[in-house]
DNA sequence: CTTACGTATCAGTGGATAATGATATGACGA
DNA sequence: TCGTCATATCATTATCCACTGATACGTAAG
């Protein structure tokens, strides 16, 4: 294994960054209650706390965090906000997570070497 | 906003917590950086160590993490351990990752809610 | 049996971050 | 204009978790 190996096949760090960011963007329980609410259907932030049980301020939070992210795109109707999905591959990853769980049940609950 | 909508619209807990567990598990850039060089071949910790710049604890600590997850097997070949990825479909989330940063050029590293 | 090597485990530590309560901002209705 | 509602921001806190260094375990070679 020399330096050179390395470089020849190891995508650009940037890049490794930027995917594990929006995996982890993907992987707090509550941004995924997020957009699991937001599959289906277009919702205002009240909507979004009714769903997912999540504080109201907690929910703005991790809204902030999905549209920075450009996971989520955000419409001012009124005095509400409503939130949707920005692509529809993103609602595919979270049913290709949901099928590789579901056929090879996996041990992903098992793992203790983070909480989850 | 009812309780009944929210049964009605909602996962069960247990498959959502579980995928923000899986996506946890690729949301970590030294976890993905061993994904990522298992995508194309086989390899030792040593391989695996040499590619990602990981410290050799360190490594191997992630990679019991993600044996426990399900996410890669491990193969004994004398002194020798061998990983592999456990499911295709695992590069193929990765690489879907990938495609959705290089297409849609959204602001993940932008976001200032987690570090990344 | 002793040494060298590959891998795994353990305890300690620092840094990151999700949740909460209080509060600010902004829009609508009376 | 005043009060109410919807949303966003802020500071605090408590927790979690990735990394490191030391070390243990197992295998092969001499």
């Amino acid at each position: 294994m020399t330096t050179q190996d390395v470089q020849d096949d190891l995508p650009a760090p940037d890049t490794l960054e930027l995917r594990a960011k929006l995996f982890r963007g993907l992987g707090d329980p509550s941004r995924l209650a997020i957009l699991d609410a937001l599959v289906s259907d277009e919702r205002s932030v009240q909507e979004i706390v009714g769903h997912t049980g999540l504080g109201q301020p907690n929910a703005s939070n991790h809204l902030r965090c999905l549209l920075d992210c450009g996971l989520v795109t955000r419409r001012s109707e009124g005095r509400f906000v409503r939130y949707r999905l920005a692509d529809g591959r993103i609602a595919d990853l979270i049913r290709d997570a949901g099928r590789l769980l579901a056929s090879n049940a996996n041990g992903v609950d098992t793992c203790r070497n983070y909480t989850g």
